[in-house]
DNA sequence: ACCTGAACACCGTTCAAGT
DNA sequence: ACCTGAACACCGTTCAAGT
């Protein structure tokens, strides 16, 4: 193809790209070479659209936020319901789109996005009735625990072909009983079920909004 | 330098090179050659002690959750407290290496010490009365709390060289004024004291271990 | 067994040049 | 303004070969 001006390819279109490959081959996958071919566009085309690749994931990162805090800005539920909703639909991004924690975890995280989500939980927490430096830290601990999770679900997720264990007369007593003895959870394959989910969120916010 | 046998370096030795260009230059910084050139060696030479660069990392993860576990297995302090000592020794280590956050969600989190972390937290949940199941939850929600809050340290401190704001006349009203109220916390500029961090925790243990 | 050197198929980014 | 092509200094990994 030759050189000079084209139909002009949007940013968002670029981080479109960006998110398919993320998505089928992992975050080592999205690179500038590798987004800029999928486009049909030479590696230093990107670099009109975007000053570096830090600058791109900024921007998959905005993406992946948008709407998150709007979830629970509605203020017609009551605040543990809106909390729920801004954790589930954090979550859900995450999960939807493979490799994204990585993204989340691999750069600054202090978008407008970013901070959208956390003004909402804790505006949700100051409707609870806490104070504002309590509000704050339980809307942190709130995202700790959501980001948190999503890491070891990808973790999880990351672990290679469960080897079958050959078939032994004599069984070693296991060094993990209790965390063996709860795999039905799904804990730690990443499995765990919306139900379980939210009541171990309820559990968090209990803890911080005292019952009276 | 020629070819042929030399004196061994030992796989320990190799791990601790790795976390060294871990600490100063970052995790994306640590590369098989960037290792072996710290090390006079020669990148395939890493092969011979290292089938993989993703193996060089399960290490670096075994080295890094080695003892945190142990902090809190000794039964005399009480559950609560032995919660306390275990999230404080796994916070301090990924606090200490700088990048090992990076380095945790960089891939699968299933070896021995990730798992006697585990163990050790349902253990004391267990303690504290919770049956197995519900004491699964709870040491689940205390790994992501942690390793969450270290997700968002690590990316507050990555955030770049904060732009002094011109002074202007007229202020824009803020859209994260609940946030900016809370800045003196140091929540989202990785910045909370040791206290702080207990008494989140403590919330977080209120609400699963139900107090009677 | 441990190591080198060459090679392959990749990276992010810069620069001069084209239209 | 948008794009190409060449270039630079890097990657992880494999392979044949040395001692």
């Amino acid at each position: 193809m030759k050189p000079g001006p084209r139909r002009s390819i949007s940013q968002a279109d670029i981080v479109d790209a960006a998110f398919e490959i993320l998505e089928e081959k992992g975050f080592a996958a999205v690179s500038v070479r590798a987004v800029a071919a999928a486009l049909g566009l030479t590696p230093t085309a990107l670099y009109t659209y975007f000053p570096s690749k830090g600058a791109l994931q900024a921007a998959m990162i905005e993406q992946l936020l948008a709407g998150v805090a709007e979830a629970g800005t509605d203020p017609e539920p009551a605040w543990r319901e809106r909390i729920h909703l801004i954790a589930t639909a954090l979550r859900d991004r995450i999960a939807a789109h493979a490799g994204s924690i990585a993204l989340l975890t691999s750069g600054p995280l202090d978008g407008e996005r970013s901070r959208d989500l956390a003004e909402a939980l804790i505006a949700a927490f100051a409707d609870a009735g806490l104070g504002g430096d309590d509000a704050a830290r339980a809307g942190y601990a709130v995202r700790a625990q959501v980001i948190g999770a999503a890491a070891l679900d990808a973790a999880a997720a990351a672990v290679p072909e469960e080897t079958p264990t050959p078939q032994t007369l004599w069984k070693e007593p296991s060094r993990h009983p209790r965390l063996e003895a709860s795999a039905h959870l799904g804990l730690d394959s990443g499995e765990a079920d919306a139900a379980a989910r939210r009541w171990s969120l309820d559990r968090l916010i209990d803890g911080f909004v005292p019952t009276r």
